[in-house]
DNA sequence: TGAAGGATTTGT
DNA sequence: CAAATCCTTCAC
C-alpha cells in the first residue's frame, strides 16, 4: 500500500522564476530515497538562482544536451559533473520553454548518511557544506539528472514546517542575500541565499 | 578533431 | 594558490 506525501511540495510550485524559488527554497527539506529505501533529510540552508539572460547560466548560449533538462518543465533535477570530480543539484523552475534552475548549495544533515566510511569524521554540519559535497552525501550523480521531484523517484522537497516559517515571519531566523559564489560571469548578481548564521553554510 | 576551462574541494 | 580530473562546449 502506497500513499502519496501529503507534505511534498507539488511541481507547480517550482513554476515561478528562480530568483523566487531559491529563496523560498531556504528552510524546506531535500528527501534523498536510496535504493534500499533509507531516506535520508536535509534542511536546505544555501540556494543560488539562475536565470534567462544570466550569463553564468548554463542555458545562457543555448540548448544543449547538457542543458536540455533546463528548458523542460519545472519541478525536476539538473545534475551535472563539475571539474570531472564532482556533481551539483539544481531544481528546474519557471515556465516550460524558460531554462531556469535553482543551484542547491548547502544542506544541514539530521543523520549522517549511509554508505560512506569517515576515516576522521568530520562535524555533521560540514558533511553537506558545498554543492560538491552535498552530492556526495546523498549519492547524486548524473543518474540522477531529469527526475521529477516527487515521491516514488530519488529525490523530492517537503515544505517549512510552520515552525520555521514562524520563526522566519517573526523575525527569529533570517535570510542573507549576496553575490554567487565561484563564477566567473553574472558575478555582480546578488542571487544567493542563505539562512543567516546557520553553520551548515558553504561559505560566509 | 582538438583544446580550453568550469555553478568545487582540499591541502600546501 | 595549485592540483585533481573529465566532459561539455566551441573553434578550426
Amino acid at each position: 500500500m502506497t500513499f502519496s506525501s501529503p507534505s511534498a511540495i507539488p511541481p507547480t510550485w517550482f513554476a515561478r522564476p528562480s530568483t523566487i524559488v531559491a529563496p523560498d527554497s531556504i528552510g524546506c527539506t531535500l528527501v534523498r530515497e536510496f535504493p534500499d529505501g533509507r531516506i535520508l533529510r536535509g534542511l536546505i540552508v544555501e540556494t543560488e538562482a539562475y536565470a534567462p539572460g544570466d550569463p553564468a547560466c548554463h542555458a545562457y548560449r543555448r540548448r544543449t544536451q547538457r542543458n536540455s533538462v533546463m528548458f523542460g518543465p519545472p519541478g525536476k533535477t539538473y545534475v551535472y559533473r563539475i571539474y570531472g570530480i564532482y556533481h551539483c543539484l539544481n531544481l528546474v523552475t519557471d515556465l516550460d520553454g524558460v531554462p531556469s534552475a535553482v543551484l542547491i548549495r548547502a544542506l544541514q544533515l539530521d543523520a549522517f548518511p549511509p554508505g560512506i566510511d569517515f576515516t576522521t569524521p568530520p562535524k555533521l554540519q560540514r558533511i553537506a557544506a558545498g554543492p560538491g559535497k552535498l552530492c556526495l552525501a546523498y549519492q547524486i550523480d548524473q543518474s540522477l539528472n531529469d527526475r521529477p521531484l516527487q515521491p516514488g523517484s530519488p529525490l523530492w522537497l517537503e515544505p517549512r514546517t510552520a515552525d520555521l516559517q514562524q520563526q522566519l515571519e517573526s523575525g527569529a531566523l533570517e535570510l542573507t542575500q549576496t553575490t554567487r559564489i565561484g563564477l566567473t560571469q553574472g558575478v555582480d548578481l546578488p542571487w544567493r541565499w542563505y539562512l543567516t548564521n546557520s553553520p551548515a553554510v558553504s561559505k560566509r
